[in-house]
DNA sequence: CAAGTTGTCTCAAGTAATTGACACAAAGGC
DNA sequence: GCCTTTGTGTCAATTACTTGAGACAACTTG
């Protein structure tokens, strides 16, 4: 499976467009699906594949910028960043909070989030 | 763990509050932590407990009656359908369209799609 | 060095979502 | 029957997002 990943965009999700492609290219890098130093579409191919403005695409690449998972260059292209700090603390934390955020919505009150954890980590 | 669920909306998430709402009762009720004929907060509650608009939860109120899920009521309130039509096959193409998707963004085409789903129905 | 590529920035216009307030209609509770 | 609750509808104002176009700066390629 060597093939280059395909993004896309939903306009039947109400999430904005820039958020649909900043999570795609946050889970390809957090995967290890694009590897460090590895190239990002430019910004207009980007674009007028997935039927977007520049500026919209612009946007995402932005917000991955400033979490450290992609480095962008005028005239140079936009690449994974050498050491994309994700893989420790960042995700543990990220995933912590949707399990929280799970458990709530499951009815489940801060006891019983602790003890389900307690337990599953064999005690 | 009998508490009732917790809706949560996020102001970070780009995602529109009536959508947050609206996926996180409609998985609720998918997984049947609403049961059938199960009353709904009230539109009013709902909201000031969010710190949302009133027409902002009737909007996803409104989509969700729509989808079959729930049947609103004036007066009478808001409640989880008798049966909401979603066990079957509009959840079995939401995961299909969803693992696709997913695929795709990994790089995989068609082909390789087809022959993984062959191959994990066991042969 | 010259030309092309690519990211950055600005701008005005249009669309979508949210808010807060209000009024109204239908159902439930006493 | 009356009052309260609850969903529905409207409205104007605000904010966020997107678009399309254009100009510019920095890097790459030949």
């Amino acid at each position: 499976m060597t093939g280059r990943p395909t993004l896309t965009v939903s306009t039947d999700d109400p999430t904005p467009p820039y958020e649909q492609l900043r999570r795609q290219l946050s889970d390809l890098i957090e995967y290890g699906v694009l590897g460090p130093g590895e190239r990002l579409p430019p910004l207009r191919q980007l674009a007028s594949d997935l039927g977007l403005a520049v500026g919209t695409v612009a946007r995402a690449y932005r917000e991955l910028e400033v979490a450290g998972l992609i480095i962008s260059r005028r005239g140079g292209g936009t690449r994974v960043a050498v050491n994309p700090r994700r893989a420790s603390e960042e995700v543990l934390h990220e995933r912590a909070a949707i399990f929280v955020r799970d458990a709530r919505l499951l009815g489940a009150d801060d006891e019983e989030i602790k003890s389900a954890v307690t337990r599953a980590l064999g005690r």
